[in-house]
DNA sequence: CACTACTGCCTAACAGCGTTAGATTGGTGT
DNA sequence: ACACCAATCTAACGCTGTTAGGCAGTAGTG
């Protein structure tokens, strides 16, 4: 708050005339951290790509600022950015065939999962103060022999590529929506 | 801290023999919250159960603390509680036939997946002081010309019903996953 | 022109937080 | 009797979000 006023070159309490208080003025953050996603969508698109596209867009919007998962994360903040959002990904999943139940369980399924992961992203780093290293020589010895597929699995684990730890994840739900989609079982 | 203190008959400093800070006290906590989780796991069991069970029991135990999600998301903490819940889950995707990377990618998209629920689940109730219905008459009035496909879905994104939101994205996630696991290209 | 009203800022202060420094107690082993 | 050490204490610091109330300037009205 402080840090704020004093770039605005105000007081802080004055914000308050501003704002009720922090927490309103962190959903405005909320809203406009997503003010570009979903924007500028092409019109003809296959469904697939429209929501791989704006999954994408999400996490990159989050990334941009610090904390922004944080942020983000339990503001249930309903603004036309967020909506738009929700609407881009709905609207993929219905024109895909999905009834409207399916299409926003999918498309909250989606908005979990890449929160989840920016937040585990956004806390590793930078200057996170968490000593990465040391965890992992911790990991390695714990798990050498009690865990092995854990440690068979130690690079894909301790990596920080995050872009294609998040495609991967991103494409294999994507795929399971699609399969559940085409199924017999939920046909129109 | 200090209710902490008080709740142990101690003064708040005196925890600082015990903690060297407020977040290595977090991290125990965190630690502490998925104790139950993956324990006594059938021997002989699908791996389908095995990630539906861990991702179940993973749920339950972010619930049922205040701000579990929150707690536990971004500790990055390398205990044998977190370390079991883990390795259930990529020993299961071994054992379906995933290889070691894909293993521990699916495990960490579950993981984000229920991360991410869970902390929307907890932002809302109870006593979030977050007015829903006032929320939800917003988006009732915006939605209805602007967000069509929004609109019709707009039942279940209100609904409250967590378990079932939760239960069908999981398995979005499973199909998705079992069928990368059996497709060609991934083939060991 | 004087009066009122309102916007947008100010200063002063409060209660709460995590945390540090350093003194104090009580038990245990020599 | 003495030294050691674990575990607690008191006092205080800097920081946080927030409230109460005052004060300058501008706009509208008789």
């Amino acid at each position: 708050m402080r840090k704020l006023a004093q770039a605005l070159q105000i007081q802080a309490p004055s914000l308050y005339w501003h704002f009720e208080n922090k927490q309103s003025l962190i959903d405005g953050m909320a809203d406009a951290l997503v003010d570009a996603v979903a924007k500028d969508l092409p019109e003809a698109q296959p469904w697939e790509d429209r929501v791989h596209q704006v999954a994408v867009e999400l996490r990159l919007a989050l990334l941009r600022h610090r904390d922004g998962a944080r942020v983000f994360a339990g503001t249930y903040v309903v603004t036309d950015n967020v909506l738009r959002t929700g609407e881009a990904m709905i609207s993929a999943f219905i024109q895909a065939g999905a009834n409207a139940e399916l299409a926003a369980t999918s498309s909250f399924t989606v908005t979990y999962y890449v929160l989840g992961l920016v937040m585990e992203e956004q806390a590793l780093g930078p200057e996170s103060n968490l000593d990465l290293a040391a965890r992992k020589q911790t990991f390695l010895d714990s798990a050498r022999e009690k865990y092995p597929h854990s440690w068979a699995a130690r690079e894909a684990i301790f990596s920080e590529d995050f872009d294609n730890r998040f495609a991967t994840g991103l494409d294999l739900l994507i795929a399971g929506i699609k399969q559940r989609i085409t199924s017999p079982h939920h046909r129109l």
